[in-house]
DNA sequence: CTTATATATTCTTTTTAAGGAATATAGTGC
DNA sequence: GCACTATATTCCTTAAAAAGAATATATAAG
């Protein structure tokens, strides 16, 4: 039960949505979320580390940077269904587009000098 | 993306997610679910003015009561599957099995006196 | 019309979550 | 070792959600 509430919950804010919409196109460290959503960097850690908690997304550290990607879904079959209706859902939602659009011309070399 | 968070943050109480598990076996007053939970009036009514916004429930007035149901998803198609995992999801976990027994001994006629 | 009952709503208090500034940690390169 | 950068964590403030008490609405029965 508290593994599909946390689940739920991280998905009931709407930056942490963007974030795994972004994910489904990139793998991205915290600096490029960060300029991708206009966010402060603490608050951009704290919204991955709940999405990391409910097994919505995984991290991998390289050298300096951690990058993010989405969940194998294998910590609970909550996250791994809703990973997977997340694959089409929002996808025309405009705001979601648009962001998606942005994320492609961010170059983390220009974003973390 | 809107429905969609209202959707996910209905879930993200686990007082709401019992009030849907119980609607899957029967269609339920709000002193029903109340007797059942073991909470306070005012709260059953709120939690279900939630769970009706984001089109997981809806109500049907009978006379002095008002009995509650699960939607047929029609509003949003984030209810519609969310509702669809729910059916089989959490039928094993303690909490839930033992509220679920609990239900159907509930008495309309006791309860409401 | 009065009384009683089921539910909804309002208002206030308490708890919880989010935002922001500052600091800490951990790598990198010199 | 020191300086620099990316990320994480802590602490404090603010906003949002939940809990609780009281009241309002609506329907039924006498």
């Amino acid at each position: 039960m508290k593994d599909f509430t946390a689940a739920m919950k991280a998905l009931s804010d709407q930056n942490r949505v963007k974030i795994i919409k972004m994910l489904q196109h990139k793998s991205m460290c915290v600096c490029e979320i960060k300029a991708a959503l206009n966010l402060p960097q603490p608050s951009v850690s704290k919204h991955l580390k709940i999405l990391e908690k409910a097994g919505l997304v995984s991290s991998q550290k390289d050298g300096l940077w951690v990058n993010y990607h989405l969940s194998d879904g294998s910590r609970t079959p909550y996250a791994a269904t809703l990973l997977g209706n997340l694959r089409h859902w929002l996808d025309d939602d405009p705001e979601i587009t648009g962001l998606v659009e942005k994320v492609f011309f961010l170059n983390r070399k220009d974003l973390c000098k």
